[in-house]
RNA sequence: GGAGAGGUGGCUGAGUGGUCGAAGGCGGCGGUCUUGAAAACCGUUGAGGGCUCAAACCCUCCGUGGGUUCGAAUCCCACCCUCUCCGCCA
């Protein structure tokens, strides 16, 4: 959420702000709560400055009868308190749902549109495979191998279920401890986050409550998180940072639960879209300073993009246009890798900043000599298994049906191709 | 799952109806002393909001929400959370 001082000081930026990303909020609707808000406080709290007083008044009296008066009056200035106060609860409520529709900035660099149709592609690495044979999808490819097993999947999770087997697995764990090291060497510091987080910081990240549909819940009423970044933003909830700590660079490692309630026609088969998967996630905390934020944003998505580079897959860069940006996002990239069998690129890892969007809800301040100010957020995928395995898989398949592995994979696998089995 | 204890400022810890935004200690900051540092001593030190050019002033906050009362950290109700022991368990 935004500050309601910035709101009212800049209701053109506001509205500008709305329309392109193409929302519907009243924000003279709100700009009225708020004056209803600040009137009704008013009053309030003058009569409870006059309650404060005359009760010390009492509390000091020695004559009865004069405290029975005092007594009497204030019974009096209590129901009409009562009142006044239950108006600016409601008032509050208003204002609180207003408020929350009301969306981050997008930077001037977004270039404008409706969509995603919209989002504009900046750049591209690597060198697209072009094969002297029919290319296989990554389904064929992997069952040939061994490598997943979709019919055990369904048969024990269900829609969207799977198993890696063999390379598969291997595969993966590969990349993660190359994920791992690559990282590593960035400056982040190593996490592993829990993806069963309580509900309030659902709510803090706003995938609560308008994407209720998405989220696993337990019996327990918590959420199984989508992503890594509910829970890293939550585990500095309330707190108040030390600005020499700044920026904290996060490399966290979670699984992932998204039931895909939206998108049941998507990519029904294969390793793409899936209910269960593994995500590292970058996260940055930062001074509030729209310069660090901008310098670590590039930082972040450069990582992403030199992360895919490294294991040979073409990819390009999207930046996502004002009409496909997220509520609390000032600017998003996506980072997408080409697959052969769709003759498409597919997105593999996101990075956004939010300014002080996210922390403002979070409630996470630094201590800026003496001032407290809310940090800055910033976050990226680093890596999500299964879906970059399509990528890998397809990029990289010889005619014989095996698969060739980048160099700096061979390590991490102890091989240096998954050798065809026929 | 069973039994118990408890949630107070950055930490620790006192406070059972008014003089409590809250003792004491630790830590932080400033100073005295010192060649410098330590120690000792003195002072200072929570967050959010309203009004304001600013200061002054005012309001709120002792897990959360409600209630009792002229007045609640303190009494009542509900909820949440944490810890300890037993049981179970990778």
């Amino acid at each position: 959420m935004l500050d309601i001082k910035f709101i009212k000081e800049n209701k053109s930026i506001i509205e500008d702000a709305i329309a392109k990303k193409g929302l519907v909020v009243d924000v003279e609707a709100l700009l009225s709560a708020d004056k209803k808000r600040l009137l009704l406080l008013g009053e309030v709290e003058k009569k409870r400055a006059k309650q404060n007083e005359v009760s010390a008044e009492i509390a000091k009296s020695t004559d009865p009868a004069e405290k029975q008066e005092r007594i009497q009056e204030m019974q009096e200035l209590k129901k009409d308190l009562q009142k006044k106060e239950s108006a600016l609860k409601e008032t509050m409520k208003k204002w609180r749902t207003l408020i929350l529709q009301i969306p981050n900035i997008p930077d001037a660099s977004v270039p404008i549109g409706k969509s995603e149709e919209d989002n504009v592609e900046e750049a591209t690495g690597g060198e697209k495979p072009s094969f002297s044979f029919p290319p296989k999808n990554h389904r064929e490819l992997m069952k040939n191998l061994d490598m997943v097993d979709f019919e055990a999947g369904s048969k024990v999770h269900g829609f969207r279920g799977y198993f890696l087997k063999n390379d598969g697995a291997e595969l993966s764990w590969a990349l993660w401890n190359y994920a791992r090291d690559f990282f590593g060497q960035r400056g982040f510091t190593p996490v592993i986050a829990p993806a069963i987080v309580r509900q309030e910081y659902f709510y803090a990240t706003g995938h609560l409550p308008t994407d209720a549909d998405d989220l696993y819940k337990t019996q327990d009423d918590d959420y199984l998180s989508g992503t890594a970044e509910v829970p890293l933003m939550a585990y500095h909830a309330d707190e108040i940072l030390k600005k020499e700590d700044l920026p904290k660079r996060y490399l966290a490692f979670s699984p992932c639960y998204r039931r895909e309630a939206g998108s049941y026609g998507k990519d029904t088969k294969g390793l793409v879209r899936v209910h269960e998967f593994f995500k590292f996630e970058q996260l940055i905390l930062c001074e509030a300073s729209h310069e660090t934020s901008v310098l670590l944003h590039e930082e972040i998505n450069k990582n992403m993009e030199e992360f895919v580079a490294s294991l040979s897959l073409p990819w390009r860069r999207l930046a996502i246009s004002t009409g496909d940006l997220k509520t609390a996002q000032v600017k998003s990239y996506d980072t997408e890798v080409w697959i052969p069998s769709e003759n498409a690129y597919r997105e593999m890892g996101s990075a956004s900043y939010y300014h002080d969007f996210q922390s403002r809800r979070f409630n996470i301040k630094y201590d800026d000599k003496g001032t407290k100010r809310y940090v800055h957020s910033l976050n990226a995928t680093a890596l999500a298994t299964p879906r970059i395995l399509v990528a890998l898989i397809e990029n990289n398949q010889q005619k014989d049906g095996g698969i060739a592995l980048p160099p700096l994979l061979q390590k991490y696998m102890g091989k240096e191709s998954i050798p065809s089995r026929s």
